[in-house]
RNA sequence: GGAAGUUUAGCUCAGCUGGGAGAGCAUCCGCCUUACAAGCGGAGGGUCAUAGGUUCGAGCCCUAUAACUUCCACCA
């Protein structure tokens, strides 16, 4: 092995061969149980940034230990064709050449996407084959490759024929520069200064007036009722009135709804269904008049007189100004509020009325409901339940059409001879009505998730391929962002259910977002993040992978810095040095397996520690706690196994018995590594294929088990270490440098032969010339002595011994004890404790008091021979 | 506006069904001890956000408050 932890010398090599001996291939096995997860697609135009890393290593992981727990572990990777980011893109780049997708047409258009796709397609995967995730890359799908097409082909017709598809009238987006409907994703919303303007309309038949407050006056002209709260008192008796519109005077009805605020403005809102949104719905539930009075360029239609013709802020000049005149305003307020902005060309947007494709929810959501209440589809966090609860509960139909050219287009055609609607699988060359060939499809794309809710069927080969879906669907765990709970995890639970009967998952864990190291969410705008693909170039992908955990719960956001990716390059270097060190005693040896040799104190208590280790990282895992998991490895590595157990291991390797040591010095290294492999899989990889006694790979190892514990020794161990503990600590406060050897004295009072047998840790770990296992007390005026319930320990320090100092010290550890033995009495003497606590809780107290208790008459003992 | 999360050492975070406040980094002291100075040994450092409550016992449970973060909605 080389002297230095040079990790470029080898990841990618050695990723290289996991592929060329298909590790990550996973097929049909009856021998064996599958476990799967499909990867929640990245945008295919996307490169790797810190987002990525994080979630997808995530799933890594978690799929590493499971092809080495012998499960059939899949692992299915795809991307996502974004519609509504390429189709943007694309037309930028058209913009420049002073083109537009109009101007090229829809199927020239498509060719240009298509181009855009290839140029940048490829790169993400790239990207994560360093990234070392092992994936099974001969099942890479696409959201736009042939599978998915057919698959969403199969579920919209399936939806048609059910009845449940349907076209309706609802409000969207509309930019009047771009004259388009945008998506709500699309929309930025900007706090605008403006007016508040309070308008008087007159109950018809009085002389009364109901006073409103508006910021939009110009959409006036198409109002189709005032609305009130149904509780506020001050307008109960007005409920079914009517108002006159000022300017049009037309009579307008009054309605109740719930949606109105009474405390906010006169909690009187003027209601505008085809301009509004939520009074859209106000209008739906009173069965209101929808009055469109905008041309698509926001300007004011011929319904609307003498204003027809005017820009939207030309109108709203003219008819505040009108309304002055007739005495309907009563006063103008400041009130700044939030506008939509189209985000790409700044414009206002104007919710406008228009036609679109709807999916009934009504009944499609009630068994997604149930399966999520009853846990079968089980959020791994909580919180997470009542947020996907909350949505379905509330949900409405689904709006499922975008006008866009990229994307899945609609397939439903019509006959424009006999009006005919037609929707099947294949598309339709003559209508079978009238025999027409004048069919037309629909302009209209599908939303990006409707073929994104049926990825995890469609890519394990819905709706043909039903092995393959026997076997590896309902997938084990879906791992993903929080905002897309809804977007996304909610429809393929239902998807899942409706057209194949099952849900596509058990366990979903939302994974928390990757921040700046001072907690800012990372964006390009503010520059503010790190780029793995820099950490990996500087530092290697391990680390990187390591940094991303350590010492994090992957279910909360977490801060990244550059200091955890140097703490992650110590670690891992340790890594490499112990190994190597591990190497080299291993080299030219015999190399026994731990059940074939006599085991020596250190060993034994290593041996225990690690399984109790195993079983630790196991209910880590299983609870998707894997940064605490990865964090309690670490430490272990770093202390338990480099700090004490290769040192003590250095005083039996030159002893007789060091075959003993040899053995564990290799069991423990290899349940390590293997341990360590699905966080930090090159170096172990690297490392494990060094080891004497080892598989082909550790990708296909075998994932360590649970094999014995010697608690006996354990507990020796610990009180020997305890010991150790001590007599460091009196070296340092005594200033004795470590380049300085004493000597050591133990008198055992129990268990001599312990302290024979520990002797030479001690010496080692105490920096030692020499440990004397004494029988008597000697005079004990030129050393200090420790005192223990199973030994006292004299260093023979001489000058540097101060009697007076020695007294005040054994005076401290007397208080210290006395301390103790205070707390347990009175703990123990409260009846209320004794009567509710529990017995081991008892016991333990118990132990401890009578311990401390023989430790105080020794010490007191001490006190007195000064 | 609605909902959720966070608040523990100077920093980053652990702390299991309530039962003596933990780790790493940073700081200070001492060491080139034959795997590792990117290292080894040791030490100091906390009114567990605030105020109440439940309990024999609260960092943990309940109530309120504050600050920060996120998601959803976009409100006349």
């Amino acid at each position: 092995m080389e002297k230095n932890y040079e990790p470029h010398n080898f990841e990618s090599q050695i990723y290289q061969n996991w592929l060329n001996k298909k590790y990550f291939r996973a097929t049909i096995n009856k021998n064996k149980k599958p476990f799967t997860i499909i990867m929640p697609p990245p945008n295919v135009t996307s490169k790797l940034h810190m987002g990525h890393a994080f979630q997808q290593t995530i799933q890594d992981i978690i799929i590493r230990r499971k092809r080495m727990q012998g499960y059939e572990a899949l692992w299915l990777p795809g991307t996502d064709h974004a519609a509504i980011a390429t189709e943007s893109m694309v037309c930028k780049k058209l913009e420049k050449q002073g083109l537009t997708k109009e101007m090229l047409g829809r199927e020239a258009f498509l060719k240009e996407v298509n181009a855009w796709y290839d140029e940048y397609k490829g790169t993400i995967i790239d990207q994560f084959k360093t990234m070392g995730y092992s994936c099974d890359w001969d099942r890479l799908a696409f959201t736009m490759d042939e599978q998915n097409n057919k698959a969403g082909r199969w579920v919209f017709v399936h939806l048609y024929k059910k009845g449940w598809i349907y076209k309706g009238k609802r409000i969207v987006n509309w930019c009047p520069h771009c004259k388009s409907s945008i998506s709500d994703a699309e929309v930025e919303f900007k706090e605008v200064p403006s007016h508040f303007w309070h308008l008087r309309y007159q109950i018809e038949g009085t002389n009364d007036y109901l006073e409103l407050a508006t910021t939009r006056p110009e959409t006036l002209l198409g109002d189709s009722a005032v609305a009130v709260n149904p509780n506020d008192e001050r307008y109960k008796d007005l409920v079914g009135k009517n108002v006159i519109l000022p300017l049009v005077n037309r009579p307008i009805p009054i309605v109740a709804d719930d949606y109105v605020e009474m405390d906010f403005g006169t909690g009187v809102v003027k209601i505008t269904p085809a301009h509004d949104p939520n009074d859209f719905e106000v209008g739906l539930r009173h069965n209101l008049e929808v009055i469109k009075i905008l041309n698509d360029d926001a300007t004011l239609n011929d319904k609307c007189g003498k204003y027809a013709g005017m820009t939207r802020e030309q109108a709203r000049e003219e008819i505040v100004k009108d309304l002055e005149k007739a005495g309907n305003l009563v006063k103008i307020e400041d009130y700044s509020h939030n506008v939509g902005h189209c985000e790409r060309c700044k414009t206002i947007i104007e919710p406008l009325i228009s036609s679109q494709w709807f999916v009934k929810m009504s009944e499609i959501k009630k068994p997604a409901i149930k399966v999520v209440e009853e846990d079968k589809v089980h959020f791994v966090d909580e919180q997470y339940k009542k947020t996907y609860l909350h949505w379905m509960y509330n949900l409405n139909d689904w709006c499922i059409s975008r006008q866009l050219w990229n994307g899945h287009r609609i397939p439903i055609f019509t006959c424009q001879d006999c009006g005919e609607v037609i929707c099947e699988m294949e598309d339709p060359t003559i209508c079978p009505k009238c025999g027409s060939k004048h069919l037309a499809q629909e302009q209209d794309t599908l939303d990006t998730w409707f073929s994104s809710a049926l990825w995890p069927l469609s890519t394990l080969g819905f709706p043909d391929k039903k092995e393959d879906l026997a076997y590896f669907y309902p997938t084990d765990v879906l791992v993903t962002a929080r905002e897309i709970i809804n977007l996304w995890v909610a429809r393929m639970i239902f998807s899942g259910l409706e057209y194949y009967g099952d849900i596509p998952f058990r366990d979903v864990v939302i994974n928390g977002i990757v921040k700046d190291a001072q907690g800012k969410k990372m964006s390009k705008t503010l520059g503010n993040g790190t780029d793995p693909r820099d950490v990996i170039k500087n530092y290697g992908v391990d680390i990187l992978r390591y940094s991303l955990f350590n010492g994090i719960s992957i279910n909360m956001d977490s801060k990244f810095s550059e200091k955890k990716v140097e703490l992650s390059r110590n670690f891992l270097n340790k890594v490499w040095n112990a190994s190597k060190y591990v190497l080299m005693q291993l080299e030219g040896k015999e190399v026994k397996t731990i059940d074939k040799v006599k085991l020596n104190l250190a060993d034994k208590w290593i041996i225990s520690q690690v399984n109790d280790l195993i079983e630790s990282v196991d209910r880590k895992f299983d609870k998707y706690d894997i940064g605490m998991a990865e964090s309690e490895l670490g430490d272990f590595f770093w202390s338990k196994f480099c700090d004490w157990y290769i040192e003590l291991s250095k005083t039996d390797m030159s002893g007789e018995n060091s075959e003993a040591t040899i053995a564990t010095l290799n069991y423990v290294l290899t349940s390590l590594l293997k341990l360590l492999h699905p966080f930090i899989p090159f170096i172990t990889e690297k490392i494990y294929l060094e080891l004497p006694m080892h598989e082909e790979s550790i990708v296909i190892s075998k994932w360590p088990e649970k094999v014995r514990n010697f608690e006996v020794e354990e507990k020796e161990m610990e009180e020997i270490m305890e010991i150790i503990n001590a007599i460091r600590n009196a070296r340092n406060e005594k200033n004795v440098p470590d380049n300085k050897k004493i000597s050591i004295e133990i008198l055992p009072l129990n268990n001599n032969k312990l302290f024979e047998i520990s002797a030479n840790y001690i010496k080692k770990l105490c920096i030692a010339s020499d440990v004397k296992i004494i029988e008597k007390e000697e005079s004990s005026t030129n050393a200090i002595s420790l005192i223990f319930n199973d030994c006292k320990v004299f260093l023979p320090l001489e000058s540097l011994v101060d009697s007076k100092e020695e007294k005040g010290r054994i005076e401290k550890e007397i208080e210290k004890t006395k301390f103790e033995i205070n707390r347990s009495q009175k703990m123990l003497g409260n009846p209320g404790f004794v009567a509710k606590a529990p017995k081991n809780l008892i016991d333990a107290e118990n132990e401890k008091l009578k311990r401390n208790t023989e430790l105080l008459a020794k010490l007191e003992k001490e006190l007195a021979s000064f």
